[in-house]
DNA sequence: AATGAATGAGCGTTCATTCAT
DNA sequence: CATGAATGAACGCTCATTCAT
């Protein structure tokens, strides 16, 4: 039941928005009563850190163990990541939409954790262009923070447009995209 | 009044998002009483709607500015658009914040006059990459429309992250992503 | 319309209690919906405090005129002390239950203020007690702290058993009381 | 268990309220679940009344036991009376508050019970009174009825305010209060 | 143009109680 | 004996909105 609910929570935060789901709107689809929902949760917010914890923490460990596969050089981890960023739209996109827009409703306690294993998130794949940039596969002369923050925006962008139904496929999108970066940010040091 | 209270709408529900600001919230910022805000609004959704049309309208005006010089090519309208983006943020930011977040709140009716506007916007960066293609400026083996929501999504994220104050200036921001994506999309027809 | 609020406060809380007077209770009497309480109280809690604010001011403001009359001496104004505060149970009898039943669901914040003024009309007759015994008027081995306790005690408790409209007037009651209490501190210094 | 239900209730109820105690308060201290509390009490109140009960019942059979007593005369007896109510503040504090606090928590039904033992408590102290004014020990122009309110007023308080590890013992406070009451009731018939 | 009073619907939360296991 | 799950009614409070003045 906890678990149901927090999928209930996902879709319906994800739909209409965590302030515009009232703890009703989540029990009604469950067919229980209000007061079931403060036997698992102890309050509205609980349940939104827990999504968001579980989201991150999926997220995290994802991407480490790209990271941590010797057989990809930088390019190729680049191209893991973004892809697992689009991909996981088909299943995940409600709980990005969640994660993206509802983040303010959390206490200050509660966003601290978050905050900081999004920042990681970031950090990692700051490391993978520093790296590249150490290795020769990417040029020396752009800024590895900002350059991270342009890589997050355009997959991040994608749970706002992309369809997983649509005329392109995941695999194409990240293609597209990998393509367009690598190649922007190729180029021998000091260049 | 009515222009201040828009002023303080945009400050507050920047801030503190829709749901979260009251009405009550936004007069006293201007110390007058609840009632005079349906004296010039009809409902706090107008001021919504209000906020989202003068801030698209003035977006797509300056676009068009852009596109219509014809003293630039097209990697250099890209440019100016991504530069326009990003430069806005420090005196519209939160107008931004607020375009992107709190669009949900909007009914239909309304909604469809933003999104045509918003769509219009899109495809007018995109007219600029099908003709950077046709005049050998940009690759041909890149779609448009995906291109776009890239560049887009680089470009508008920097509304969760860029600091005005901080170390980068939005000119040398821009230049970074422009410099990315205009030799990430560089190259011959069919190559 | 604060006013009656209040009234309806005191009458409510006084018959049934704090916690189980609700604020739907109190405005079913008043004939108006739930929403007009929080126009003129910020919480239920503010109502409790001023209907505790306004008996103890009352009652601490009625006190000291009585100890500046410079033509009573200390047996009068103990005697005067003790009617006020029995005649009061004809009008002011609900309030003072709430006063002496309800004071723990004031925040300490608030309950400071009471109880420091509660103590003050406490000493303010402690002092009166004191006075007598230099004065010759009470003994002297009778301790003016716990004196006064019981003094407090003798005419507080009436408001759990004293009817006005019983068989004996709020007159009689106090001269007995009085006459007891006199007759029992009677007597030289050391005796 | 059903014991330990009692003290923990005893406890609870008497520092926070009735109200204010929830079951799941009482049973987190125990270390049980909800449910339990309902194997042995049918409902709140019952729990409620069962240590009002235990209260009034010691209290009447220790009284009793002092006014069958015939070693003692009526003033004495009243001083057992009162240092019986004063003692017990050391043990017996919470449930005292409770009982006097709490009582309107119950039905009609249950209070019935209560409310008749405690008037024949306090009959029982009006009784010492009427012989005390027989025997001659006590004036007979002060009506027994309200001198008995009087006694109780000043022993009941008592609860208010005395702090057993304060200053004065027990003792010393009831000697106070008792050598007040006696000396003034004292006197002739007819004075 | 602005105020002040009132409304009414909804929300998050609490809690005594029930009951199958 | 005790648990865990669920119920349902109530409560304090918020807030967009209306409207007479």
């Amino acid at each position: 039941m906890k678990d149901m609910i927090m999928e209930t929570g996902i879709q319906l935060f994800g739909e209409k928005g965590f302030k515009e789901t009232s703890i009703q709107d989540l029990m009604d689809e469950l067919k229980v009563t209000k007061g079931t929902f403060y036997y698992y949760y102890k309050s509205k917010e609980e349940l939104l850190k827990d999504i968001h914890l579980q989201y991150i923490n999926r997220l995290v460990q994802h991407q480490e163990s790209i990271i941590n596969d010797e057989s990809l050089n930088c390019e190729q981890k680049l191209y893991q990541i973004i892809y697992s960023l689009i991909h996981d739209i088909k299943k995940e996109g409600l709980t990005a939409k969640v994660f993206f827009r509802e983040m303010r409703h959390l206490s200050d306690e509660n966003l601290d954790v978050i905050v900081s294993k999004r920042d990681k998130f970031r950090l990692n794949i700051q490391s993978i262009v520093e790296e590249g940039i150490v290795a020769d596969e990417f040029r020396s002369d752009l800024p590895a923070d900002i350059v991270t923050f342009g890589i997050l925006g355009i997959a991040n962008w994608s749970y706002f447009w992309f369809q997983p139904d649509g005329e392109k496929t995941d695999e194409q999108v990240s293609k597209i995209f990998h393509e367009i970066l690598v190649q922007g940010m190729n180029g021998p040091k000091n260049s």
